[in-house]
Order: structure tokens, then C-alpha cells, then sequence
RNA sequence: UCCGCGAUAGCUCAAUCGGCAGAGCAUGCGGCUGUUAACCGCAGGGUUCAAGGUUCAAGUCCUUGUCGCGGAGCCA
């Protein structure tokens, strides 16, 4: 029993000594100079000098230069970095050393070198370019790029700088469900499920519980996924996205748009301030999002339309809804996020408040993002009128029972209200300014695509 | 759903008027102590999306289908 006991404890010590060194990320490797440190991760590129080997790693935080000089690490570690394919999972040991010469300005000059696996086949993404099917069938590796690690990482930075802007400014979070029993505005398509035998729908919006829940704590947000059965195929659209909902009493049109507007320019700053990294890697022009600070310009649908026939479309009818070219139209008239309100009243949802001054418009308002980017928030004022809405569930054709408990926040203590959706992926498209909204989700749903 | 374009090596693409299936990259082997999407040499790699048709001969022309991309509508 006391020999193989100490051959395990020898073995052990082998092991801390060698291969033990503090595990750093890569992100914080600079603060590691002139240590010998270890580096877990992935091994994203390769270059072979002969006695001389460049090993780019990668663990998730950054990437970092590794040296292997044929006289610095043994025999066996050097064939093995030699035959390793790309993306082999690795753990490197060396030294941090600055070193202009490398990416990054860092560099780990190699003594101990280990393979936690060597990829089996070859890896399909190259350094070189590929098309898009090729990329989106190939999602789950795709996501190691670095161009998807700026994106998802300016996401994220949205994400939490959107919700800390609502938790500090009196939102409470109050979720809504996912599983609803009908159509909230009623004309979308909707993903069908089964509910105990029972049809269910997967929510496109969280707007009517979220006006209840304003009812019963003042000002609340709801974030989640969004689900829309729609038949569209365009750069804007996804099957399933996620959207901010704030919801608040006592609130009007004109309380909507100023706080979207500081939200949105927090967001803007934020992503600016603590993204400079990922829009440099995605060679983001940044005077664009300098200027996405508050107040942003405000004009009716009325001047919009008056634009579009000026600009655009001579023949443009008052009441018919803006294209993607009409919305791009009146974007470009500025150099910051437009609020267009007062919509023709038919045009919107049956909840929206009516102008009390002018009934064929509505208190709503959408808010247009510069450079092509279309419709990022929609939102307004919701009618706190219980004889409207009755009227309003029947011009549109949808049966009462299921909105009874939503006609009843009209019946006590109703009080004006507000409230807007935020559109994740096309904002971080906007900030990013991608081509497409399938690059700001890991996994996107679109028509017809569920793999990966 | 509608309109347009496309599908050839693992990837990105080429192939003239219908006449021998090609390149770069990737991969494998060899060389190189400062590479940045390295470079040099050698090698392997094809059901040309599917089915049918025209023809002496089809990657190429015709028909149908499948899939993808771009745009429109609808929307956040």
C-alpha cells in the first residue's frame, strides 16, 4: 500500500509544479507580467516556423500569442503543438511578457504545453472567408469567432445597461408569461401550442399583463422572449426575439417619449463607454453613436408623410402604413433617433388612447434609428377608457371573455397609462450596424431554421 | 406569400458557342527562430443539388422539385 501511495504523491507534486501555475484569463493577463502563469482555452490559429511555433489561444475573454521555441518546452510538447488542428483544446504555461510584435501587445513565452484534446476532424471554420449558409449551419462553432464575440458582448452590455437604467429609474421587474391564452393585439400570426389539451400561444408581447402589473406597483418592466409566427424573410426579423417592456400609470404620450429617449441614450453611452474594444472589432464608426444622446427630434405622422411625398413618394396616401424605404426616408432627414407620433388611429393596436382633439389619430409614438434601421421602439399611450375599448375589442372582431380581467383594470381605478417595447436585436444591430438581426442572438430563429 | 438570383472539391469561386472538371485556401507530409489571413516544395481530394428530357456529346440547354441568398409585404 505505501508504494503506489507515494508514486501518487510524486506524481501529484509533478503535476503542481509543472503544469500547476496560477490559471489566468486571458482579459487579465496583463496583470501577470514577467509570471509564469497557465492558460486554458482553445487553440484558434497556428503559425509554424520550423524550430519557432505561434500558437494563438483563445479562452473566451481574448486572445494571446503563444511562443514555442523547440529549445523552451520538450520534445513531446513541441511534436504535439505541431500536429494539434486548430481548435484543440489546450492549456498553455509560460511567461507574460509585453511584446510589441504580437496582437494584443502580450505574449506567453511557452515552457509547458498540454492537450486537453485534439480536435478529432478537421474544424470547418477557416481564417478565411465563407458565405452565410455556410456560417449559420455552422452556428455553434461560428460563435468562436471574434466578430460574434464583439456583437454578443456589446449585447450583453446592452442588455444590463437597459435594465439598470430601468431598476434605478423606479421600474420594477415584474415578468409576464410566455404561455398566453390568445392573441394580444390580435393580427399577428402566433405559434400554436398544446396546454393541456388546450390551444396555447407563445407571447408576441407582454404589453396586457404588463398594464395590470402598472396597475398594481406604479412602474414595471417586463424582459423576455417574444415569439412571431410571421412569414417574414428580411434583415429585421426574427421568429423569436427579446424585448424590453415598460409600463407605467399615470403616464402619457409625452412621459413615454422622454423616457425612452434617456434610456435609449444611456444604452447608446454605455455600450460606447464600455464597448470601445468589440466596435473597433466590428469597425464601427463611432460619431454615429455620439450623437444618439437625448432629446432626440419628435415629429407627427403627419409631417412624416409630408416628407415622404416631398422626398420619396409623391403619391403617398395619408393612413397607409411606412415601408422599410419610407421609414429609412424620414431616418436619413436626421442625424439622431425620431420619434414619429400620432399615428392614424386605424393603424395601431385597439388599445392605443385616442387624441381626445382628433380621434383618427392616436397617442402613439415609434421611434425610428438612424441609418436604415427602421423601427427600434413602438409604444404610446393606452386608452384608460372602459366604454372605447368594448367598442374597440368589437370593431376588431375579437371575442370579449378573454379580455375580461383586461377590461377591468378600466372599471378600478382607471388611470392614464403608458408604456413602449424595445426591440433587442434591432438595437444591437443599430449600435453594432450589422446587415442582419441573425447575428445578435447566439442561436437565431428565423422562418423555416431551427438548426443549430 | 410574391419578385429576382443562385446551388461545381471541406470552404470561396472559375470553366468561352454544348466538346478532357480547374484555381486559391483548408488538409496530409517535408523545410524554415518573429509569424500576424506567413512563405517554399510535394501529395491526396468531385454522384457538378435531385429527378426526368433534348443531343453523337450536358456543369452548361429544357421541365419539375428541393434548398439557400437578396428584396417586398408584415412587424420590434
Amino acid at each position: 500500500m505505501a508504494r503506489p501511495r507515494a508514486t501518487a504523491e510524486f506524481k501529484s507534486k509533478i503535476l503542481t509544479e509543472s503544469f500547476m501555475a496560477k490559471i489566468v484569463r486571458i482579459e487579465a493577463l496583463g496583470q501577470s507580467q514577467e509570471q509564469t502563469v497557465t492558460v486554458q482555452g482553445w487553440l484558434a490559429d497556428k503559425t509554424d516556423k520550423g524550430k519557432l511555433q505561434f500558437l494563438r489561444v483563445r479562452d473566451g475573454t481574448g486572445v494571446i500569442q503563444a511562443t514555442l521555441f523547440h529549445k523552451s518546452v520538450s520534445p513531446e510538447a513541441f511534436e504535439a503543438a505541431k500536429h494539434a488542428p486548430q481548435e484543440s483544446s489546450v492549456r498553455v504555461t509560460g511567461q507574460v511578457r509585453a511584446e510589441p510584435r504580437a496582437p494584443g501587445g502580450y505574449e506567453l513565452s511557452v515552457t509547458e504545453f498540454e492537450i486537453v484534446q485534439a480536435a478529432r476532424d478537421e474544424y470547418p471554420i477557416t481564417p478565411k472567408e465563407h458565405g452565410i449558409e455556410f456560417l449559420m449551419a455552422h452556428r455553434h462553432l461560428w460563435l468562436r469567432s471574434s466578430r460574434q464575440h464583439a456583437i454578443l458582448r456589446i449585447r450583453a452590455t446592452i442588455i444590463q445597461a437597459t435594465r439598470h437604467w430601468l431598476d434605478t429609474n423606479g421600474f420594477l421587474l415584474v415578468d409576464t408569461p410566455i404561455l398566453t391564452p390568445a392573441a394580444v393585439e390580435g393580427t399577428t400570426t402566433l405559434f400554436e401550442t398544446d396546454f393541456y389539451g388546450e390551444p396555447a400561444f407563445l407571447t408576441q408581447s407582454g404589453q396586457l399583463y404588463n398594464e395590470a402589473n402598472a396597475m398594481a406597483f406604479g412602474k414595471v418592466y417586463c424582459f423576455g422572449p417574444t415569439f412571431r409566427a410571421e412569414k417574414s424573410k428580411t434583415r429585421r426579423h426574427l421568429s423569436e426575439f427579446w424585448m424590453v417592456e415598460p409600463e407605467w400609470a399615470f403616464g402619457t404620450l409625452d412621459d413615454y417619449m422622454n423616457v425612452a429617449e434617456q434610456m435609449v441614450s444611456h444604452v447608446a453611452q454605455t455600450v460606447l463607454k464600455e464597448r470601445a474594444a468589440e466596435l473597433a472589432v466590428l469597425e464601427r464608426d463611432t460619431t454615429c453613436l455620439e450623437k444618439i444622446v437625448a432629446p432626440f427630434p419628435r415629429i407627427s405622422y403627419d409631417e412624416a408623410v409630408e416628407i415622404i411625398r416631398a422626398k420619396g413618394d409623391a403619391n403617398f396616401k395619408w393612413g397607409d402604413d411606412f415601408g422599410a424605404p419610407d421609414e429609412t426616408l424620414i431616418s436619413e432627414q436626421f442625424d439622431r433617433p425620431v420619434f414619429v407620433h400620432h399615428y392614424p388611429t386605424a393603424m395601431k393596436a385597439f388599445y392605443m388612447a385616442p387624441d381626445p382633439q382628433r380621434p383618427e389619430v392616436c397617442l402613439s409614438a415609434d421611434l425610428l434609428a438612424p441609418e436604415g434601421y427602421g423601427e427600434v421602439i413602438g409604444g404610446g399611450q393606452r386608452s384608460d377608457n372602459l366604454e372605447y375599448l368594448e367598442a374597440q375589442l368589437e370593431k376588431h372582431h375579437l371575442p370579449r371573455a378573454p379580455y375580461e380581467w383586461y377590461l377591468d383594470l378600466r372599471k378600478y381605478g382607471s388611470v392614464p397609462h403608458c408604456g413602449f417595447g424595445l426591440g433587442v436585436e434591432r438595437t444591437v444591430a443599430w449600435l453594432c450596424k450589422l446587415d442582419h438581426v441573425r447575428e445578435t442572438i447566439s442561436f437565431p430563429r428565423m422562418m423555416d431554421k431551427m438548426y443549430p
